[in-house]
DNA sequence: CGTGCCATTGAGTTCTTTCAAAGATGGTGG
DNA sequence: CCACCATCTTTGAAAGAACTCAATGGCACG
């Protein structure tokens, strides 16, 4: 529908709030100019530290998470192509959490000041950031009510397909991948990874999802939806979050 | 520490995303010109709808909350004085989640022009709201952890410790109140209203909180912060946040 | 061919839910 | 002032979900 302006995934996230001009693409290209690669499980930063960049993903998994004194980690957020990992810095200052890679990653640098020119002086850009900001808010309102309201199966079978819809909606792909081990998986969900693991061969079982290395793939989407209760709105995608693949 | 600016509680709240200055304060008087009253379990916005005002609260306890399929509902959260309900709306359009008072409240509309208007006109306040925004996503993340990670009990403590330490961001009080009946609080935590009384009574029992008309009150602060292991600084109040009333 | 990491499985325990019923409380109207 | 109603709280018992601990199996990599 929207066809994506160009093969700058940043911009191609953001278009999804709203068309941008010619002016604010080629301010993006420049954006995403200098990207560096990164191993899988490194910390891009770590809690109570303030850097002075912010990261943008071009390929692979970041997430957010905290640890608890108990030893216990939480997975807050899922970071995908397109998606900046950590704005606040710019603004809130000292980071109230970690954010590390959870699979080999392309990554790029946004220097704060990058960032206050891009708020402070491109409208529509701001504009998107801003929309982007709220997004991920809206999803993080999703997952809460994931975790509190709903079984743990129809739980994992709603995340396999709001990855595959965020993924769609920066780069069309036949069937959502998530690379991860049951232990990430648990930590995302709020669950034990043993019982990640039987309530993911459970959705095995049913036929939902299919795995192969670690890897997640979804064989019919209408009906994992269906079985999750998926309902894309919150992504704020327009058409994109309802396509099949 | 940080003297509040006068008797506007958005702006009390804004002012702790740094100073603003007398013109934007004048601004903000005029925002919050013409209040009015609602009742206690009143819908401010439903799922679905595309309004065209903004709520603050100026008084008083709001919710966001959805409601699944099968009638669970989540209760994702909790507005105070000096909280915008839904900026979203001026920016993503379709709610796609309902909001609601918990009790008798006074509150502002505040139109999409005039969000429009501070967000492209008024540089210090645009970045006081894009704070409260990433400040309300922090709040996310830790119900998350919250949900996930902490053994009900806790996670209740933290809740309270959590709106103990916001009500006396924006308004000095003599401990942490809330009205809000067990079922209330279970769909704030995710659990069922019979756990939730459990839960409560254990805290109870432990001298941690105290109730009188549905109002839990905090006795000792430093105490259940530590039971809680609450550490407010993702709350990013400066020094605000810890002190101990 | 070890070694280490991850997935899988089983058994028992703990936490949480559901269903049901019995107290509390506050408001309303007679 | 009291009977009645609705709503909320409290408690018990049994079922269900999820966790922990522990052992086994698979696979990749040096």
């Amino acid at each position: 529908m929207t066809h994506t302006p160009n093969e700058n995934v940043l911009a191609r996230k953001l278009w999804n709030a709203g068309p941008l001009d010619p002016e604010d693409l080629r301010r993006l290209d420049q954006v995403i100019a200098d990207p560096f690669e990164l191993d899988a499980r490194e910390d891009l930063i770590q809690h109570g530290e303030d850097p002075q960049n912010v990261h943008l993903v071009l390929s692979g998994m970041v997430c957010r998470y905290k640890v608890l004194p108990n030893g216990k980690r939480a997975i807050v957020a899922l970071m995908l192509p397109g998606d900046i990992c950590d704005l606040h810095v710019a603004i809130l200052g000292r980071m109230d959490h970690s954010i590390g890679t959870l699979t080999d990653c392309r990554l790029v640098k946004i220097s704060r000041r990058t960032i206050d020119d891009l708020l402070d002086n491109h409208p529509r850009i701001r504009r998107a950031l801003f929309w982007s900001t709220l997004v991920d808010e809206a999803i993080l309102r999703e997952w809460l009510v994931n975790m509190g309201r709903r079984r743990a199966d129809q739980q994992m079978a709603h995340l396999f397909c709001e990855v595959h819809a965020r993924l769609n909606a920066v780069d069309r792909m036949h069937g959502a991948l998530l690379p991860l081990t049951q232990e990430e998986l648990a930590d995302i969900l709020g669950i034990s990874s043993v019982h990640a693991q039987r309530v993911l061969s459970g959705l095995r079982k049913k036929e939902l999802v299919t795995v192969q290395d670690s890897r997640v793939a979804l064989p019919d989407i209408r009906r994992i939806r269906e079985f999750a209760q998926f309902e894309g709105d919150y992504l704020h995608l327009g058409e994109a979050a309802d396509s099949g693949d």
